[in-house]
DNA sequence: AACATGTTCATAT
DNA sequence: TGAACATGTT
């Protein structure tokens, strides 16, 4: 459910985006909600207790969905329940067990569609059912993990860990956790809106300048929350002014039970320290370390195990059974798993032509044939979306996936069960007292199908030395696995880019950069939008871009439309066809496409900046890594060598030169323009690491447009931030909203989470906030 | 007037 | 299931 509400309230701050901006990185996908869809799409099944590949087949399809688009998907299961969430669960459970029996008995009575409505809301996704789905991950080699408790929280995790670049999801609660990449609405043909802890200083509609994670997550939790209610006629908007007025909870606390308006429960500032806790320290699993860890590592004050409500410890052992998917994480049993009833019917359809179909599950996996070889020679594909697709999924990538030039960024695939004798397995919950309440009552961890995919699963075998690579590749920053668990420290980030930003020049020089008519903004600009103006993506759009109904008709387009349609009899040029994934038939011999499509074709840049980009990509400068740091700069804090100083503010603002040309530009949001263009005014010398040389073709191959294609006026990424509200938000002396003066005592309250981090994480760096207080 | 809360509608499957 | 709308309360 999340904090409701929370999503409107940072609508300044969504920014629409594509998937594909994210090719060539593993994104963390919370599955239930990715796959709900699914389960509705068999509820029917699902509720008769019937076993049915319908969900599975629906998941892998979203996975190869996220393929195409160059993303590596890292699914994160839901695992046991947390008692702060014991109550919410039972009656759960109760309600859909009712939803349920009325939803059968109107399928007896022949109202199937009543009863599928009525047993939507019955949908249980099993253990079992996740299993299934899971040995199909194995088998198209794609991460995945069964959170100990709730995958929020691991979701989270993973991201301050540098294993996924960020999270795929609607659930509200991930930016509580303090995730600071979500993208949400995640629709078929990739389009998604991301928003960005770091841009919440942005958001207008209500002042989060200078807020800690801490006073957020606050905020959010007296507002309501999955482990404590909210007080009558407590909602974000409230509570977000107690949280600005007072500042701590206590407070809050104190003053509402002051004012009688509010009917608050005795002991609920006790509730609410919980839920906070829970928000806090609740067990993750770590990857690295194959045991459970707190999500935040607690303070020495703080003694985890008297805080029952974040769950029970479980053994590293038991935990890796169940991150595997082995073990259930509700019982704790090793989960037997039968055999699905049919097999894939859609592949079937779809590559009749190929060997014979698998019969079952372990079958099948004995089999090295990636399920995406089924698609191979299908030619249902939407034009430029080929070439990426066709190097991500190529079968190929199971044991050369490298070599195709598309190589994912971050492709950690900590499966515990494959190295699970490492000595360092014990460092994980080190510090903790082992509670052995989830009895060690299990036969063997392993189960057969592990085995048996370890012995001859061919990706198995080949994926292990990419994850080492990988994870030494993408973990070294943050190494002490979950000890500097910084992604606080915001304030200092936003005191940087007013630093940069103001240091150099006066605020009005600042405007003028950005609202100048100069940028060649010759073109109308649509709508009114006070903000849009100062988007220099969209001038570029529109530059590029005459008329996106017609962009077929350019002569740049139409070259690119007829070898697309070479490619892609079946297609039209209608712009949905370009963007949407189609599930049946997405993928195309890559050979084909480096045949068709030069590498470096510049004309395609205007419209199909996707194909173009990778393309260009995969020819010039081959590994993904490059595209993405030079296509993407906000990302930056995403690579190994940056991510030390994602903590830090506005590490990624410390852009590579790319983030000056215009180019680069629409990649960010315009937040994060602001603090590129005026980082690289200063010259700061900000992070070498970025110094990657790329392309010098790179800024005419129309990465500018690349999120800007629109698919109709409505997608037209309006930039939702208004740049002249950030300057006044930051601008020293103005905005009435600056909680900065009190940074400091937010700082103590939050301290014992980030204390040793935080500074370890600005290192040497010292940034002065001074002369953001007030005079 | 602003906000919290309850209801309905649309959408996708 | 979420988003838009309508209502009730301070």
């Amino acid at each position: 459910m999340g904090i409701q509400g929370l999503l409107p309230l940072l609508k300044s701050i969504q920014r629409p985006t594509d998937l594909k901006k994210y090719a060539g990185e593993t994104l963390g996908v919370d599955a239930y909600v990715w796959l709900h869809r699914g389960a509705v799409s068999c509820a029917i099944e699902l509720a008769q207790g019937k076993p049915t590949r319908k969900y599975v087949d629906f998941a892998m399809s979203r996975v190869r969905m996220a393929r195409h688009f160059g993303i590596t998907p890292y699914l994160v299961f839901d695992g046991g329940y947390l008692p702060s969430k014991a109550i919410t669960e039972t009656s759960r459970r109760k309600r859909r067990d009712e939803c349920k029996k009325v939803g059968l008995e109107l399928l007896k009575a022949g109202k199937p569609s009543q009863a599928h409505a009525e047993l939507q809301k019955a949908i249980d996704v099993t253990p079992e059912m996740a299993r299934h789905l899971m040995e199909e991950l194995k088998k198209a080699d794609v991460p995945y993990l069964v959170a100990p408790y709730e995958a929020d929280p691991q979701l989270v995790y993973l991201e301050r860990q540098g294993h996924i670049s960020g999270i795929i999801s609607e659930d509200s609660d991930l930016l509580v956790f303090g995730a600071k990449r979500l993208l949400t609405k995640l629709d078929q043909y990739g389009k998604c809106i991301e928003i960005n802890r770091r841009d919440f200083c942005a958001c207008r509609e209500v002042s989060l300048t200078g807020w800690t994670d801490a006073q957020f997550r606050q905020m959010a939790i007296f507002s309501g929350c999955d482990y404590l209610d909210s007080i009558n006629n407590m909602g974000l908007k409230t509570s977000h002014r107690m949280m600005r007025k007072h500042k701590t909870p206590e407070r809050v606390v104190r003053m509402l039970q002051f004012d009688g308006k509010y009917r608050v429960p005795a002991d609920y500032l006790t509730l609410f320290q919980q839920a906070e806790q829970t928000f806090l320290y609740q067990w993750v699993f770590c990857p690295k370390t194959k045991g459970l860890v707190n999500f935040t590592v607690p303070s020495p004050e703080v003694k985890v195990d008297e805080l029952p409500f974040i769950g029970s410890f479980i053994e590293p052992e038991v935990a890796r059974g169940i991150a595997t998917g082995d073990l259930n994480p509700i019982s704790k049993q090793k989960i037997v798993l039968d055999t699905l009833p049919s097999p894939r019917k859609r592949t079937a359809s779809v590559a009749a032509h190929v060997a014979p179909q698998p019969r079952t599950i372990r079958e099948t996996q004995a089999q090295k044939k990636p399920i995406d070889s089924y698609f191979k020679g299908h030619r249902r594909i939407p034009l430029g979306e080929m070439a990426p697709n066709c190097f991500v999924v190529d079968p190929a990538r199971l044991s050369n996936m490298t070599d195709n030039g598309n190589r994912s960024i971050v492709y950690p695939l900590p499966r515990p069960y494959i190295a699970e004798s490492g000595p360092g397995s014990s460092t994980g919950p080190r510090t903790y007292i082992n509670r052995p309440e989830s009895s060690p009552r299990i036969l063997r961890r392993r189960t057969e199908p592990v085995t048996h995919l370890l012995s001859d699963g061919g990706h198995s075998l080949a994926s292990e030395p990419r994850r080492q690579t990988m994870g030494s590749d993408t973990c070294p920053p943050n190494n002490s696995d979950g000890s500097e668990i910084a992604s606080l420290v915001r304030p200092p980030k936003k005191a940087r880019l007013c630093d940069d930003a103001s240091s150099g020049l006066s605020p009005s020089k600042r405007r003028s950069k950005f609202f100048s008519p100069g940028n060649a903004k010759g073109k109308a600009i649509k709508k009114g939008e006070g903000y849009l103006k100062s988007d220099d993506s969209i001038e570029d759009v529109l530059k590029d871009l005459p008329d996106f109904d017609g962009w077929g008709l350019t002569v740049k387009g139409q070259k690119e439309v007829a070898v697309y349609q070479e490619t892609q009899p079946t297609n039209t040029d209608n712009t949905k066809d370009d963007e949407k994934y189609v599930e049946s038939g997405p993928y195309q011999s890559p050979i084909s496409i480096h045949d068709i499509v030069p590498p470096n074709t510049p004309s395609i840049a205007d419209r199909f900046a996707y194909t173009s980009s990778a393309t260009s990509s995969s020819s010039t400068s081959g590994p993904g890594r490059s595209r993405t740091s030079s296509g993407r700069s906000s990302l930056s804090e995403l690579t190994p060598a940056s991510s030390v100083t994602s903590s830090t503010p506005f590490s990624s603002y410390t852009q590579p030169s790319t983030a000056k040309t215009t180019p680069a530009t629409p990649r960010m949001t315009p937040l994060q323009r602001l603090g590129a263009q005026a980082l690289g005014r200063s010259k700061q010398p900000s992070t070498p690491t970025f110094a990657v040389p790329r392309p010098p073709k790179r800024p005419s191959l129309g990465r500018p447009s690349l999120d800007s294609i629109p698919v109709n006026p409505a997608f037209v990424p309006l930039p939702p931030v208004d740049l002249a509200e950030v300057e006044a938000l930051h601008d020293p002396i103005g905005s009435e909203d600056l909680m900065v003066p009190d940074s400091e005592s937010d700082e103590a309250v939050e301290g014992q989470e980030n204390l040793g981090s935080s500074k370890g994480a600005m290192g040497g760096k010292k940034i002065d906030l001074s002369r953001f207080r007030f005079a």
